[in-house]
DNA sequence: GTGCACATGTAATGTGTTACATGATTAT
DNA sequence: ATAATCATGTAACACATTACATGTGCAC
């Protein structure tokens, strides 16, 4: 039941869009900025063929009758099974563990919100997405403490850095995105 | 011959510093900040098998003629090879491959540094570094205008955001980093 | 009519995840 | 003595990557 991998989600996130063949979604994958999911044939026709099992996407008869020529392009859309999967991948909590290890499937979720959840949705994503990222700094930066008492500033302490530096990085950005979407919604 | 997984360069960088059971090498994984590599032991006991299969790594001998046990523990070190694997892997120059899609493998190599390359190849590194992300950056910034000039503030164009923002902050760090690390050579 | 972009697919391979199994050592 | 922790391992499964196969339609 569950779709673990970014790649699915991706894949329907584009289709809620329009419905697109999975040429299409691999041009997309390919020349834009989601450029981190795989753009290999391999991995897209199986995933579709997934989604289709699980009757979230299904392919657009071009013609009722003729059965499917497997060689000639075939477009899918999102049924309303996957519409409603969709919108409960995208209500999902943000957790700690998201914010430790799902980074990317995080900003994902977030660039799909716009027109499939209202906007207070995001904004408690935005709040959530701190929270935790503040919560986890904290413990990280106790860490660092520790470990640059114990050596000179080499490389490993300064990597350390780099991954603090990022989610300070991010915790701007959401501060800065709140304020927008805030805004915007008066 | 190639690794091509973090993980099997992560577990050699800590063998490096001192040779370690497979039990050790979960622990650092589980507790330090080292998270993001599998704490699952279906995957370290098999990349160390395929990393002494390489001959990178040589498990220590408990006592010479005891033909091992499988249940007792197991502590490995490096060898030559896997040494002269390892400097190879820290001293790759930096592709713009690696800015866009490799983030967290150069910040590991980055890490690993210390001790086992000069300081010169890690300011070398730090260049390529900042080189590659301005030039990548420039880029995304150019798509940015393209999609903000057709849509209003929506939220994928904030994830996307996110993203330039994030690499600034990468950026930014290696410069600091860079000033620290030519000042302490001197 | 030859080459290229379109469009979909399969097979082999490698690896990570999850879950389970095994036994030794230490603590209570 | 029994539970927890130490320590290593295997098996089933899912998935991505790579490389290959297949055929269409258009341009030149």
């Amino acid at each position: 039941m569950n779709a673990k991998s970014n790649l699915e989600f991706a894949l329907i996130g584009l289709l809620k869009q329009k419905p697109q063949s999975g040429y299409d979604l691999r041009k997309t994958f390919i020349t834009t900025a989601m450029r981190h999911y795989s753009d290999s044939p391999g991995s897209i026709y199986p995933a579709l063929r997934r989604l289709e099992a699980r009757g979230w996407i299904a392919a657009e008869a071009e013609s009722p009758h003729e059965a499917a020529d497997p060689r000639k392009r075939r477009a899918y859309r999102l049924t309303p099974a996957g519409e409603a999967s969709l919108v409960r991948w995208l209500e999902m909590p943000v957790t700690r563990n998201d914010v430790i290890f799902e980074g990317s499937e995080l900003m994902l979720r977030f660039a799909y919100m716009d027109g499939n959840v209202p906007r207070s949705s995001a904004l408690r994503f935005l709040d959530q997405f701190e929270r935790e990222l503040s919560l986890y700094i904290g413990e990280l930066r106790a860490q660092l403490e520790q470990m640059s008492s114990k050596l000179p500033a080499h490389t490993g302490v300064l990597a350390f850095q780099s991954g603090i530096e990022q989610m300070e990085a991010q915790i701007a950005w959401a501060q800065k995105a709140r304020a927008l979407l805030g805004k915007e919604s008066s």
